[in-house]
DNA sequence: CCTGATATGTTATGATATAACATTATAGTT
DNA sequence: AACTATAATGTTATATCATAACATATCAGG
């Protein structure tokens, strides 16, 4: 047991202060681990987005992903960047936030979540917490309709506690 | 008092069998009060998108619209249609579906609510629930890490009781 | 080493959305 | 009724986001 004090089960990872490069470099192993698990194929382009994605919590468009592709050596163009991200996103290791057109990698791979986001419009960061935590009146709600729910997009736009902090006001 | 059984707190009007053109025509003289209370001017060509996102309750897109203005004599480019669209939606007359970039016409205007948009993905039908339903587990996520919630986007995709019942499988 | 399946490259275009500025209508004031 | 500030609409152009379709290349298994 580590020193730490309790986590919850609510990481929003990206509002706490943290060793961003071990949490980038952890999960890269984790898509790695799981790809390899599954016999899927983690290619060049598709790493390389991955590792794009992760180099902070803020989101990316896909032509930001896609320009970042062409800097490195990737001759691409926009079907490349989309393939890529729709695989990382099939596979659980790369959301869409639909709010913003923007992509940001999976903080819990493997989760088979469905993932609650908080986006701050100051910092410009996305926070994924774990969809447990949401499911249940989402899910009440819908069976109280007889709704059969396939997908689901819970997003929160606001400011983080960071952010608020550090404002004026 | 009415006779008709009490409908809880979660209309779906949209997945209920319902008179529409009644639907349609209380809401749009809802709308009218409500603009009429605020000083706000349901100007022409917002009427007349109102009164298409009345029709029904699947959702349309900008140029669906667009194009259904044209038909009605209003000599319109996009800016029309999504400025139209953006008075409605700021003033609780109309909400985005960001998951399928379309418009929808609200249910319960004057609600303050965050709404909850349960998409079927067999009729296209969207049905609105109250947010207050939804709010609690949302709104105590972000309290647990000091989020500030000034927007929240919450979408369900899936198949609605009727379309599950006409259903082969 | 062949072959079917999967992934990538490339061109073209479709779909969604807004910036910027000109013009017109409206409501409140003289 | 004319004046004026504000709000709304018209219009052109372009930005941004996304995918269809087909050619080529790579890979894993037989």
């Amino acid at each position: 047991m580590s020193s730490r004090k309790p986590e919850s089960d609510l990481p929003a990872q990206a509002f706490r202060q943290h060793d961003h490069g071990e949490c980038a470099r952890s999960l890269m192993d984790a898509a790695q681990d799981l790809c390899a698990e599954r016999g899927l194929r983690l290619t060049p382009v598709r790493e390389k987005v991955l590792e794009l994605l992760l180099k902070s919590h803020a989101p990316l468009g896909a032509y930001a992903i896609l320009s970042e592709l062409v800097d490195s050596g990737f001759r691409a163009q926009p079907p490349v960047a989309y393939r890529a991200l729709e695989f990382l996103v099939e596979n659980g290791l790369a959301h869409r936030i639909e709010k913003i057109n923007a992509f940001v990698a999976c903080n819990q791979p493997r989760d088979g979540h469905s993932p609650v986001f908080m986006i701050c419009n100051d910092c410009q960061q996305v926070a994924e917490t774990s969809a447990k935590t949401q499911s249940s009146t989402l899910e009440r709600t819908a069976r109280a309709i007889g709704f059969d729910i396939q997908h689901t997009v819970v997003e929160a736009q606001g400011v983080c506690a960071q952010c608020r902090e550090r404002m004026p006001s």
